[in-house]
DNA sequence: ATTCTGACAGCAA
DNA sequence: TTTGCTGCCAGAA
C-alpha cells in the first residue's frame, strides 16, 4: 500500500523533486547523491528520468542545480535551449565553463550529508 | 508482455 | 590512465 510519508511523497519521482527543491540557492548536487539519499544508490538514472518529468510538475523544480558527478550540465539540452540551464546557474552565481560547473566540488551540495534530521521535520 | 531508451554512476580490463 | 560494460528504476513503443 502507499503509505503517506511525513517528509512528503513516497513516489521516487516526488522524492527527487522534494530533494531538488531543497537544494540551496547557488549550490548544485548530483544525480547519484540524490539517488544515494533516497537509498537507491545506483539508481541515478532514475533520478534523471524523474527530472525529465519535472516539467510536468506544477511546482518549479530547480533541476538546473542537478548535474552529473563530473559537474557537467548533461541535462542542459532539456531546458528548451541549450543555454537556459547555464543561464540559470549563472544567475545564482555558479560559473559554468565549457558545460562544466567551475569549482564544482565547492558548489557541491550532498543531501545525505548536508541535510540534518532537524531540518527535515 | 517484451524490449529499448534515458538529464547517471561504479567497476573491470 | 582511459575506455567500455553493467546495474539501476521507470516509462514508452
Amino acid at each position: 500500500m502507499k503509505s503517506q510519508n511525513t517528509s512528503g511523497e513516497n513516489d521516487f519521482f516526488d522524492l527527487v523533486y522534494e530533494i531538488t527543491k531543497l537544494i540551496p540557492h547557488g549550490r548544485v548536487t548530483t544525480y547519484g547523491a540524490i539517488a544515494r539519499y533516497l537509498g537507491s544508490g545506483r539508481s541515478a538514472r532514475t533520478v534523471g528520468w524523474a527530472l525529465n518529468a519535472c516539467h510536468a510538475r506544477p511546482d518549479f523544480i530547480p533541476a538546473h542545480r542537478v548535474v552529473n558527478h563530473q559537474g557537467l550540465l548533461t541535462g542542459k539540452h532539456h531546458f528548451g535551449n541549450s543555454t537556459t540551464m547555464e543561464q540559470l546557474l549563472a544567475n545564482e552565481g555558479i560559473v559554468v565553463e565549457n558545460d562544466r560547473v567551475v569549482d564544482f566540488r565547492e558548489k557541491f551540495w550532498d543531501p545525505s550529508a548536508e541535510i540534518d534530521p532537524f531540518d527535515l521535520k
